[in-house]
DNA sequence: GAAGCGTGGGA
DNA sequence: TTCCCAAGCTT
């Protein structure tokens, strides 16, 4: 008894000083002037933190601020159509997180009067919130105490404690939620908290961590055995598999024909040129145009193939341009296709390399 | 519980 | 060039 005792309080007094050093080192290095760290509200962190899920804060900055500008508020948000947002959407990725935050806005307008609620199992529910994000807007919007376990965390905390095996493991992922509890203070949590991310977006990075700029290099295991550039452990990766695919560049006028997608799998709900899998020569694309669109094409130009690569697999796609004769040219009337003039673009979202093919092409 | 889900930048 | 993965969540 006496042991255990004594054990909770060496490790309370080893949280203390962590604690005590993470915000000193914040209060001189840390990062606070984001753009979502101003005229802080739930609704902002909110946005935030969807945007800055697997996103490089460089990479979010423009967004958010674009993102504010039209959409200041979550009833504004809530209003909304799914083709505006993805429209803000286009080129951060990972679309779901836009379709949920628009189901999220309805639900928070809906079900609870416009106000997030200051409660993690209540904030868990949400659309497109999991538990490091609910966390996250619990400890940085609220105040309230609250554990975030990110990619920072997780780098930080597994060379803290020279965990050596991949942090993605069940039990590692377990072991590291634990650990990250632990430390959480009850006093500035939100400086912490932010100061925890800081801390291993700027100092404890992936390839060469800046140990002498570390206010726990005293304290780090994986810097006491020499080995932190060698951790978190890598995830177990396999060759990403290599897909085929032609892109129709339909064109009339200033326009070229774009498709909605269905509404879930890889780019849910945004707008794309008509695809045939494989490579078509050209007697194929001429069958393929005919029987789906009827329309007639003057000529047909093959452009070079290019790689794009998505989380999981490559595509090589091939575009193919068309012109479509103007007196042929009549489309579905169910909303799922219509002519993208990029000069005077709708406020649809659209995938990466459609963007730059559409915007190249004409 | 494993796989699906984007994109861009750094090494 | 190729690999890795970044403020993870959903199914």
């Amino acid at each position: 008894m006496k042991h255990i005792i004594q054990s909770i309080k060496k490790s309370n007094l080893n949280n203390k000083k962590h604690q005590t050093a993470i915000l000193k080192w914040f209060d001189q290095h840390g990062r606070k002037d984001l753009p979502w760290q101003k005229n802080k509200t739930p609704y902002r962190v909110w946005v935030s933190e969807i945007m800055l899920q697997q996103t490089q804060v460089s990479t979010v900055i423009n967004y958010f601020l674009r993102f504010m500008e039209r959409f200041p508020t979550v009833y504004l948000l809530s209003k909304a159509t799914e083709d505006e947002v993805l429209h803000l959407w286009t080129g951060l990725g990972y679309y779901s997180r836009a379709r949920n935050l628009l189901r999220t806005a309805k639900i928070i307008v809906n079900d609870f009067q416009g106000e997030f609620p200051p409660k993690l199992s209540e904030l868990e529910k949400l659309p497109g919130i999991g538990p490091s994000t609910a966390g996250a807007i619990l400890a940085i919007a609220f105040g309230q105490k609250a554990t975030i376990l990110d990619g920072n965390v997780k780098r930080v905390l597994t060379r803290l404690h020279c965990i050596k095996e991949w942090p993605g493991d069940k039990k590692i992922l377990t072991k590291l939620w634990d650990i990250a509890k632990q430390l959480t203070p009850t006093d500035r949590i939100e400086d912490y908290t932010q100061a925890m991310m800081d801390l291993g977006a700027t100092v404890c990075t992936r390839g060469k961590p800046n140990c002498n700029l570390c206010p726990l290099i005293n304290s780090c295991l994986a810097r006491k055995e020499g080995i932190e550039h060698k951790l978190p452990k890598s995830k177990p990766r396999k060759a990403l598999p290599v897909r085929q695919a032609a892109f129709l560049l339909l064109k009339k006028d200033n326009s070229v024909l774009l498709e909605k997608r269905p509404p879930m799998g890889i780019w849910g709900g945004l707008w794309c040129l008509p695809e045939i899998s494989d490579y078509p020569d050209d007697s194929e694309v001429k069958k393929f145009i005919t029987k789906k669109f009827q329309f007639e094409i003057k000529d047909i130009k093959f452009l070079n193939i290019f790689r794009h690569t998505f989380s999981h697999f490559h595509l090589d796609i091939l575009p193919i341009v068309g012109n479509v004769a103007k007196t042929k040219s009549k489309i579905m009337e169910d909303g799922q296709q219509i002519w993208y003039n990029p000069q005077e673009p709708a406020t649809i979202g659209l995938p990466a390399p459609v963007k730059l093919l559409v915007e190249n092409a004409l």
